[in-house]
DNA sequence: TAATCTAACAACGA
DNA sequence: CTCGTTGTTAGATT
């Protein structure tokens, strides 16, 4: 399940690696994942050239010439992996794989369902999925008066607020356990209760936790473009997927909760 | 319950009246239809000079100098009037009242409720209930193409459709009607199971239905901003609010049935 | 365990 | 009854 901190990581890598290089074949398992028939595909991703690779909460921006860009949501916890010209390795399962002019490949396996869309650069505002993403919590624009408009008015629960993929852009059921441990509040805080100072606490919560996790190459069990491993493993945890552990903040034995239909991990005493 | 046609002619009269008029005094009796408290409403439209006023949807956008918008949405059935320096008539009933530096004065008075929001021009893409409106059926943008695009893919039915703002702005419960008779389209057909054809002439329609009141004023039971009823009567209908009268195109009587939450008035015959 | 979208439904507003 | 928005939930998806 990567989340902002690892697209982030695999964005930049794809960045350095692909940029400049033509694709010359395709080949789709799974035709779900695309926004189109397979062969419009096919046809249209053929000799384009990548310009530059980018992201936007968990969706990677795969610029191309001329003229469009290559969408791509891992889902849950989806692979996508490099291999070099060099590298002749049969390559792992995969549903979706790109092989360019000089012979190198990127494959994707999906290990529930993803998507990869293909969209004119002029049509990308009606892409849905991307044109409705909210705000990027790593960018400038992010300031706190920003954030504070978001919330204002809201009388959604925090976690589920996170978690919407319209408010704030990147923050999947991993990162939201810590970031709202640090904010000491709980998952079911309705976002119209918090004073400015709890606001204020998740504003600063939500970046120090991601963009430490970016420090760090990111999750400890996800692979990266290169194969390799981030080192944000279970020790840097400080309640999410801890429970019985003690709150490394008070001692009290954390737990794990339902919250809506997805498990949150918190300090019962701390989070409120 | 005024829809695009009737805001389409208020904000072309309250363009060419309140243009350049200075707000010396404002008047809430119902705070919660503000964005902000009262005071603070107060002070900031004190002095702001009236730069235009245009409309989206059932929004009417009324651009102000220095920078601020005041965002109306006359929700059920509100009555929006203006009042000419000379004429002291007492003003009807209202729970909202702007006066102008000449002596003219503007009155909103809610049926049930509705929305007075002041924005700064920067916030505008923050206010949720504009931001997320969709398309202008009557204007330039609204393309049979770019019409697909907004239907690819979708289950809805397409009544529940038309009246979501977030896809067409402007249309309510009284002109889909006559939009989806003149489409031959029963209310719960879904989506994703229209023809060509079908998509076709319902794009067309949409258009039709809507111009065809505006060049009649609007509704004949909304007054406009002079208090005048548009010319749209019952006779304009062609299935909408007719139960028991005959189909203009069969000759089959037509029903009032139940769709989901609102009402619908049909040909059981034309429309499938 | 994990993500996203859609649609249907309920609650709210005064 | 009407309108429009918000939030919640269920279902679907290889």
């Amino acid at each position: 399940m990567p989340e902002l901190p690892e697209i982030t990581v695999i964005a930049d890598q794809m960045n350095r690696t692909l940029k400049g290089k033509r694709m010359t074949k395709e080949e789709v398992l799974q035709p779900k994942i695309l926004n189109m028939p397979e062969e419009k595909f096919a046809r249209m991703i053929k000799g384009k050239t990548v310009e530059s690779v980018t992201s936007r909460g968990k969706w990677l921006f795969v610029k191309l010439r001329p003229a469009y860009l290559l969408l791509i949501n891992l889902g849950m916890g989806a692979e996508l992996l490099y291999f070099s010209p060099k590298k002749s390795d049969p390559e792992k399962k995969f549903q979706f794989r790109l092989t360019f002019s000089d012979g190198s490949r990127v494959t994707v396996h999906f290990w529930w369902f993803g998507y990869v869309h293909l969209v004119a650069e002029k049509d990308l505002v009606t892409h849905r999925m991307t044109a409705s993403l909210g705000m990027q919590p790593l960018s400038k624009g992010f300031t706190f008066q920003n954030f504070m408009k978001l919330l204002r008015g809201r009388k959604i629960e925090v976690k589920t607020f996170l978690l919407d993929q319209k408010n704030v852009a990147g923050i999947g059921n991993v990162y939201v356990q810590d970031i709202l441990f640090r904010a000491k509040l709980h998952p079911n805080r309705k976002i119209s209760t918090l004073s400015a100072a709890e606001a204020k606490a998740l504003y600063a919560s939500i970046k120090t936790i991601l963009n430490r996790s970016i420090r760090l190459g990111g999750l400890a069990y996800e692979p990266n473009f290169f194969g390799h491993k981030g080192k944000f493993d279970q020790s840097k945890f400080l309640v999410g997927y801890k429970t019985g552990k003690p709150c490394p903040e008070c001692g009290t034995l954390i737990e794990k909760v339902r919250t809506g239909s997805t498990a949150s991990y918190i300090c019962p005493k701390c989070q409120v």
